[in-house]
DNA sequence: CGCGTTTGACCAGCGC
DNA sequence: GCGCTGGTCAAACGCG
């Protein structure tokens, strides 16, 4: 009796797990044919597209006689190229869509430049690889993401534009948004994270609420590159380095820094692409919290905390949306994500939200990151760069190792970073984006994150308008502009086919922290000499 | 001598 | 309006 009972019990079950399959695979069917619809919406916006900014180009050309204005938008897009473009996404489209960006202040462009944002990243994740990118862009950023998201918003800080520095790009970036930051936490002994840029510190702050110093540097690749980054030491673990990128590289990029690059520009494009929702749905985001296999997406309303720690002061200049690549190794999973005492720590007040990314060691997957490279294994293994890549032949050692915390370095006696192998990286990338878990964790976040949110587009924004309303299940969501974080989920990689009965995810080596075939450049200098 | 860092001063934004 | 703070500038300094 009991023993047939129990049989039935697991016949039972038997038939509710096949059951349950069969929803699965329908709803994986149903998953592909949204996916196809997108699709086909895509290419239909993008046709839209191409037809709206070629009669624009047409109607500029035209009024750039007549009007000192449009001559600046022409020279704009000369520039914009590099400017807008610089993450190298948009392919053959990309010029026409930096266009539309650089004269984005304009209101239908803007909204044009927006979706182009919007369905640009797979693009341009594309086009970095392909050659697409250096023939549209006679200086073109091959990478660096955030920046054109960045570049779009405007590198904000209006001293700094009153400052005669960027000339041409300066004009570019006077947009009234504010632009994304881009904060990296990464377990860094060493004063600064190499991401293979070029820096010239240009000044030191001791900031309110930490007594680590807060370092400031510009990107000296390019003279006029706008770009810089603030460096400061973790007040509460001083192990832990948090970097804060902001603006847009106009030039190309070394190899080492572009999977850097990328990868905040992923990040920051899907902060923006949250953000772009507006308020409310950046609200939705703010407690957005996911374990994505070990990738712990972070969504926090703070944008007054950002990644400082709950005792340090951020200043008033927060209003940047910022988000936050936290590449320290976590102890836990996402439950006890460090960001979350942040969040906790401060009311949601803020204006913009801040995103936080962890690629924690929650799981054994562990992908960490420095020196521009990812590397995929124990958190312990922190990789770190002393001495910063040679690129154009100068002696970069001085410039980052202006240690912050010199004799915290010095004491600490570290040891020479472990390169990680460009391999690890794309088998990092692959064995997270190609994990089913992965892909159904991200699923569930998604809609944790994009459902919830729904996008209410209390207002502010753009968004609205250019928002395609994407259904996605029972989920509706919205898909605004700036978010190249959506794109993700917009285009299936050209060369591969989306994955079945998942999400489409971008392949292992256009994802952002697709790396350099020749990671050569960069660690090389594994070097232990400390300054 | 050139280049990069250091550091104090200055400016602007924000909150009270 | 005032004070605080963050961010930047630029002269001085140090190093190779």
């Amino acid at each position: 009796m009991a023993s047939s009972s129990t049989r039935k019990e697991q016949d039972d079950q038997l038939e509710s797990a096949k059951a349950e399959m069969g929803e699965v695979r329908e709803e994986n069917q149903r998953l592909k044919m949204y996916l196809n619809r997108i699709m086909k919406d895509y290419q239909k916006l993008q046709m839209q597209f191409y037809d709206i900014v070629g009669q624009d180009s047409k109607k500029s050309q035209a009024a750039e006689n007549n009007d000192h204005h449009h001559q600046q938008e022409e020279e704009e897009e000369e520039e914009p190229e590099l400017v807008s473009l610089t993450l190298g996404r948009f392919s053959s489209d990309s010029k026409k869509d930096g266009k539309n960006k650089a004269s984005s202040s304009h209101g239908k462009e803007e909204e044009r430049g927006n979706e182009g944002l919007s369905l640009g990243l797979d693009y341009k994740l594309e086009a970095s690889k392909s050659e697409v990118d250096d023939e549209a862009l006679p200086n073109p950023s091959p990478v660096n993401g955030t920046q054109e998201l960045k570049e779009e918003e405007t590198w904000p800080p209006s001293k700094v534009l009153k400052t005669t520095r960027t000339g041409d790009d300066e004009v570019l970036q006077q947009n009234s948004v504010k632009k994304a930051r881009v904060c990296v936490r990464t377990r860094c002994e060493t004063p600064t994270m190499n991401d293979g840029c070029q820096w010239r510190k240009y000044g030191q702050k001791i900031a309110k609420g930490n007594p680590c110093p807060r370092a400031y540097y510009r990107c000296t690749v390019a003279p006029s590159c706008p770009v810089r980054k603030q460096v400061q030491r973790c007040a509460e673990d001083l192990s832990i380095l948090i970097t804060t990128y902001e603006g847009t590289h106009n030039h190309p990029l070394p190899m080492s820094a572009t999977a850097m690059a990328s990868t905040t520009c992923a990040a920051a494009s899907m902060l923006l692409s949250g953000a772009s929702s507006s308020g409310s749905s950046v609200a939705s985001l703010s407690t957005s919290t996911a374990n994505l296999h070990g990738l712990n997406v972070y969504l926090s309303d703070n944008s007054k905390s950002k990644f400082y720690l709950p005792n340090s002061s951020l200043s008033a200049a927060s209003s940047h949306p910022t988000i936050t690549l936290d590449l320290t190794s976590t102890p836990s999973s996402s439950s006890s994500f460090p960001f979350n005492r942040f969040s906790s720590a401060y009311p949601t007040t803020s204006r913009y939200a801040s995103t936080s990314l962890s690629f924690g060691s929650s799981e054994s997957n562990t992908v960490s990151w420095g020196n521009g490279l990812l590397s995929y294994g124990s958190p312990s293994t922190q990789p770190y760069m002393k001495n910063p890549l040679n690129i154009n032949g100068r002696p970069q050692s001085t410039m980052e190792n202006n240690s912050i915390f010199p004799s915290f370095m010095q004491k600490n006696n570290l040891n020479p970073p472990q390169q990680p192998l460009p391999d690890t990286i794309a088998a990092a990338t692959k064995a997270i984006t190609t994990d089913p878990n992965f892909q159904s964790a991200l699923a569930a976040a998604l809609t944790s994150i994009i459902g919830t949110g729904n996008n209410n587009n209390g207002g502010g924004g753009s968004g609205e308008s250019l928002a395609q309303r994407l259904k996605w299940g029972e989920q509706t969501f919205a898909v605004n502009g700036n978010g190249c974080g959506s794109s993700f989920f917009n285009k299936p990689p050209p060369s591969t086919t989306s994955q079945p009965g998942s999400l489409i995810f971008l392949p292992p080596n256009s994802l952002p922290f697709s790396t350099p075939k020749s990671a050569s450049t960069s660690p090389g200098d594994t070097g232990n000499h400390t300054n």
